[in-house]
RNA sequence: CGGGGAGUAGCGCAGCCUGGUAGCGCACCUGGUUUGGGACCAGGGGGUCGAAGGUUCGAAUCCUUUCUCCCCGACCA
């Protein structure tokens, strides 16, 4: 891609409706503009974004055995009636009636469309466990929509719905999503910290929240250091769920089960939410299967929500300075940027052009900054989106006989020597 | 939904108190000069001041209504 065909409208002043820095920072990077409260236009560097976030999802979520699908936006009134929570959603729901006054609603959750799906095929216990997910658009009319994409009205999720013969089965359905869910957000460079968590209008008897740690988050987290210390390729559920963990206002300093010298005290988003319900709305919906002995006996669902809009937010606020972004690289929009201090240049267009075709060979997601624009605009534009690997070609350091390579997640410039750029840099991308 | 604040050029703001027909910085356009950290000089375009109504000879400015947006709280991925 070359950043002079590239849509990113970068701004030096974020408008005032922006308080926190991920929103700032996201308005200023041209990744999003709002269009109504809590509602946004994702601009091409956003939906790059939100685009590496939803694969990651994705990708754990086939590991785990989920089968995508994709269920409507808009929703018949019908199933929520069912289901009993048309009345009990109130007026986060958005209801709409369509040209034959049939009463239709943007789903702000699936449970039951889903259960609806499951209902209609599967009927028997040989064809569990099941787990469904997708990942679309919700709309809840929040009473106060802010902090730009953390908390929208419409905002993107993966969402996806267990269903197994009885309780212990849908328990080890659960455990899978935990696990699922703590490598989702390794994988993002964030730290996860599970807490056990109350179940609230979704209803059930086992609820787990994920938030993330960011010093710039919500809540208020007390924790047992262990949790910051998750090995990726051996994550064991039932240790993880022992650790204690609490937000703000349920801990309490003195009935607190650890040590004062195993407690960590950090600030955190939340971006995932896990529910073991039961037969609550199987049996509504009446999806049940036969058992072994040709009796019906109502699914154990659970679900199962990463917010995944939320999260292009949430990694900003873990990962930012006073300059701008910095991209942990398996989320960047793109992975290397080659910044061409001086087009029209012979031999910085030259060797800009050279490492910009290389790189793309080797599938390496790379920006080619060849605007005709002024050098400090260009370096701080590259620094404001927070590319994780800068390839600065300059005369000076051409004359020479170097390149400056700038890692942007830990600030340091390097001088490399020509001969050896593409082989450092492609070193860098795999680590 | 309770409390608070704001709408004036694409963005950030001044002007409003004390009414006289709109200004600054950035951005944008043209020409030139620049080129290792948001360049410089010169010229230029763009706003019926959120909307409606009222007061007045005259309203961005005063009054009323209304819409939108933001912040704090209660609630959520």
């Amino acid at each position: 891609m070359r950043y002079s065909n590239f849509f990113i409208p970068t701004v030096k002043n974020a408008p005032n409706d922006a308080e926190i820095i991920s929103h700032k920072l996201m308005i200023r990077a041209g990744m999003i503009k709002q269009s109504s409260a809590g509602i946004y236009s994702w601009l091409p560097l956003g939906l790059r974004v939100l685009k590496k976030i939803e694969q990651i999802v994705r990708e754990e979520q086939d590991k785990a055995g989920a089968n995508e699908l994709l269920m409507p936006t808009i929703q018949s009134a019908d199933l929520w009636i069912k289901s009993g929570r048309y009345n009990d959603y109130g007026k986060e729901m958005l209801r709409i009636t369509d040209r034959g006054g049939r009463e239709m609603l943007y789903g702000p959750t699936n449970e039951e469309l889903v259960t609806d799906i499951f209902q209609s095929y599967v009927k028997s216990y040989k064809d569990l466990p099941l787990n469904l997910y997708h990942i679309q658009w919700k709309f809840r009319d929040e009473v106060r929509p802010r902090f730009g994409v953390m908390r929208g009205r419409e905002f993107l999720m993966k969402d996806n719905y267990s269903f197994d013969l009885n309780e212990e089965e849908a328990k080890k359905s659960y455990n899978k999503m935990f696990k699922s869910y703590i490598k989702t957000f390794l994988r993002m460079g964030l730290t996860p910290i599970s807490l056990r968590a109350e179940t609230g209008p979704i209803g059930g008897s086992l609820s787990h929240e994920f938030q993330i740690l960011a010093k710039t988050g919500e809540s208020k987290l007390y924790y047992d250091k262990e949790l910051e210390n998750v090995d990726p390729e051996n994550i064991d559920t039932k240790e993880l769920q022992t650790y204690y963990a609490a937000v703000d206002d349920q801990h309490d300093e003195k009935k607190c089960p650890i040590k004062k010298e195993n407690l960590k005290i950090s600030k955190g988003i939340e971006v995932g939410h896990i529910f073991y319900f039961g037969t609550k709305y199987s049996e509504k919906l009446e999806a049940y299967v036969q058992d072994a002995k040709g009796k019906n006996i109502p699914v154990h669902m659970g679900s199962y929500g990463i917010g995944i809009s939320r999260l292009v937010g949430a990694v900003i606020e873990a990962y930012h300075d006073d300059k701008g972004i910095k991209w942990p690289l398996s989320v960047a929009p793109f992975s290397l940027s080659i910044i061409n201090l001086m087009p029209d240049d012979h031999d910085c267009d030259t060797k800009s052009e050279e490492y910009y075709e290389f790189f793309m060979n080797k599938n390496i997601e790379v920006i080619l900054d060849d605007r005709n624009c002024s050098i400090g605009k260009k370096l701080s534009d590259n620094d404001l989106i927070g590319i994780p690997f800068q390839l600065i070609v300059g005369k000076r350091d051409l004359n020479e006989g170097f390149i400056e390579f700038k890692n942007r997640l830990n600030d340091q410039n390097t001088k490399i020597p020509l001969d050896k750029v593409k082989e450092h840099l492609l070193l860098e991308l795999n680590k």
